[in-house]
DNA sequence: ACTATATTGTTTGTATCACAAACTAATTTC
DNA sequence: GAAATTAGTTTGTGATACAAACAATATAGT
């Protein structure tokens, strides 16, 4: 029954809500921080993300990030302003683009990826090999609850 | 090594950074979809969460909130604005106040806090009582190292 | 006490992010 | 081939965040 403010909090008498919240508000400090040196907010953390293995339109960017169309838009504007992404006609549909990551997209997707792996990675430090699988597992679970439940 | 994206993953062969990328991403939307229903931001909420159990000042809220303290002074604006918060001049200090939740600022804390509680919960149906009870602990010493790598 | 310094909070200016509604151009459907 | 749908953009609005400059009050140093 405590809180959704990550910071200054007793990690004794913790509820399973909490100890989510709190662990989810670290993370996402976390990316935000990485972001930061990056000049990148997590939002374009997200869409570097996404185009790793996909180079999706801009209609698929919007249901991959669960924003309107017109939000695209200025996202892509800004990360091709910085040169990080580029539009591609489509092939099939004259209206339509494809999204991809160009050269200097792809050198920060992989310096960003790698620090992220690393500070994540740190911050289980105190878990044992077994209590790390744990968490998977669980993790798993939990996703795989909440995918259900969007069903 | 895979994604801060968050959807349209395959659960299995998941790392532990994926796991708990994805899980904080996951909650998050829980978070802001709670606070969409009553036209709150994820900011707003944590500003609330804060107010439960303290009166803090603006540079107070700047410190929990990671904030710098120009941003606090529209974030407080507008709650106050909307009746969900209000200033009191500080009895120490005249230049400063302390900010307080009003009565529907309580009012909207406890609605908030309550679907928090049910619908993250809810997430936690597949897990059994002592899986529950590793989640805690599990999320307990993660928070732990993240305290401890900020010293 | 008095000046110099520091602190608290606001203002101003800039940028990002997100949405909804209106719009254009291309594509499907019938 | 006209009507309806779909893909993206534009426009307008508001929230969020920062940094630098500022006003008012508080604290230190002498």
């Amino acid at each position: 029954m405590t809180s959704y403010d990550d910071s200054f909090n007793n990690l004794d008498d913790l509820s399973i809500v909490d100890a989510l919240v709190q662990v989810s508000f670290l993370i996402q400090n976390i990316l935000a921080k990485i972001g930061a040196e990056h000049d990148l907010s997590v939002i374009q953390i997200r869409l570097l993300g996404i185009l790793r293995d996909r180079e999706p339109s801009m209609q698929q960017l919007a249901r991959h990030l669960g924003l309107d169309k017109s939000s695209i838009t200025g996202l892509v504007d800004r990360a091709e302003r910085r040169g990080l992404v580029e539009r591609t006609v489509s092939s099939s549909d004259r209206r339509g683009f494809n999204v991809r990551a160009t050269a200097v997209g792809w050198q920060i997707i992989h310096e960003v990826g790698e620090q992220i792996e690393h500070q994540i990675t740190a911050m289980t430090v105190g878990l044992t090999e077994s209590e790390r699988t744990q968490t998977i597992v669980l993790a798993g679970k939990i996703l795989a609850a909440a995918a259900g439940a969007n069903r």
